[in-house]
DNA sequence: CGCGACGTTGATTTGCCTCAACGATTGTGG
DNA sequence: CCACAATCGTTGAGGCAAATCAACGTCGCG
């Protein structure tokens, strides 16, 4: 069983000693939600960042009209949080679903602030990771401008098979930007072309 | 005339000394470019990113309809690359055009690097410019997702004043992911709204 | 079994696109 | 400084992809 420090900072990539271990650990705290659950409401301070170790989520808004419509989805390895509240020190706007019964670690600003103080290299890894989530933001832009939803539910299935198998439709349907109707209609028309 | 490295490095915030300015100045190079100019080609290696001293660019890319999607504007005090290339160590697949006469400071990662190792607080610094713009890009999506044409020009117009004045109308339209021809119907039924 | 959640199907509407033509504005050479 | 072309923006007619509205299967579960 490795430790959740490892876990989170890629233990083959920054070889932490114990006592970094240590540190880390207990600036992180373990939390468990149960499917269904409204891990953060909209409106509200911002207090945290989730590290998902097991189980599968959700941010998503509900716009003026009464609709959902789904940010990002996250599973074991992801982060998931407002990051539009908490990066630009907001109330949420976004709503933090789990989807699938979870493990997660959560973090302040302060405390992760304090692992990078104390680990540089953590930092780094960190800053790492956020230049390649801010990228496949950008490919996904790219994506819902220039691509029909067809060519984008493909696109969805490929890139996440293990998504897919772990929620429902709609929430893909919220996603991709249309509705549960239309992407009944195109897994319709996908189910034909390949008989 | 305030330096380049307390330019891009916030003077008020991270109050460099001679000596780190001298070090990051050493690893820019400035670089100017015609209104007109492609920077940046698609199918190319991305060795820079690019800091705007002065002018407006974009980065667009060319769908397989043959038309242009506008991901990103920039003017002074901004960043430019093809970041989703950039990041996950691809070839280009954006267009960088120079969309009014700009000086910019380019820099390789490699170089980067070096600024973040010598001088870790600019690593700090980067890395919160980096979130901000992560949760910038996840308001566009939404934006995308669940507002009108109508709103999104609006929430444009609003937000980036400066580059509505800079670009034309149909690089707007491109970024918002609508036709020449509905954006200049949206702004008709706007100039009548207000008289 | 019966209920609620989820997914599908059909009929109709709508927001935006396409295609085509025509003004307006800008830039350039005589 | 004007003439002309090129670029940019506007307008109209018609079409299409996806939304909306409404009804009906289907699956899982108390």
């Amino acid at each position: 069983m490795i430790s959740i420090a490892r876990e989170i900072f890629d233990h083959n990539q920054l070889k932490l000693t114990n006592d970094e271990v240590s540190f880390i650990e207990a600036r992180y705290k373990k939390v468990y939600f149960q499917k269904g659950t409204i891990v953060l409401d909209v409106n509200q301070q911002i207090d945290y960042q989730y590290y998902v170790h097991d189980g599968c989520l959700r941010t998503y808004l509900i716009s003026d009209s009464g609709k959902e419509h789904t940010i990002q989805f996250a599973i074991k390895g992801w982060w998931i949080s407002d990051y539009i509240g908490y990066f630009l020190d907001q109330k949420s706007i976004l709503c933090i679903e789990c989807l699938e019964d979870a493990i997660l670690y959560k973090i302040s600003k302060e405390k992760a602030e304090e692992i990078f103080d104390n680990i540089p290299k953590t930092e780094r890894f960190i800053r790492h990771k956020l230049e390649r989530s801010f990228a496949s933001f950008q490919k996904r832009i790219l994506a819902n401008l220039s691509l029909p939803a067809k060519k984008r539910y493909l696109n969805f299935i490929h890139d996440y098979p293990t998504i897919e198998k772990s929620v429902k439709n709609y929430h893909i349907a919220s996603y991709l930007g249309i509705t549960t109707e239309s992407l009944s209609r195109i897994r319709k028309e996908i189910a034909h072309r390949i008989s």
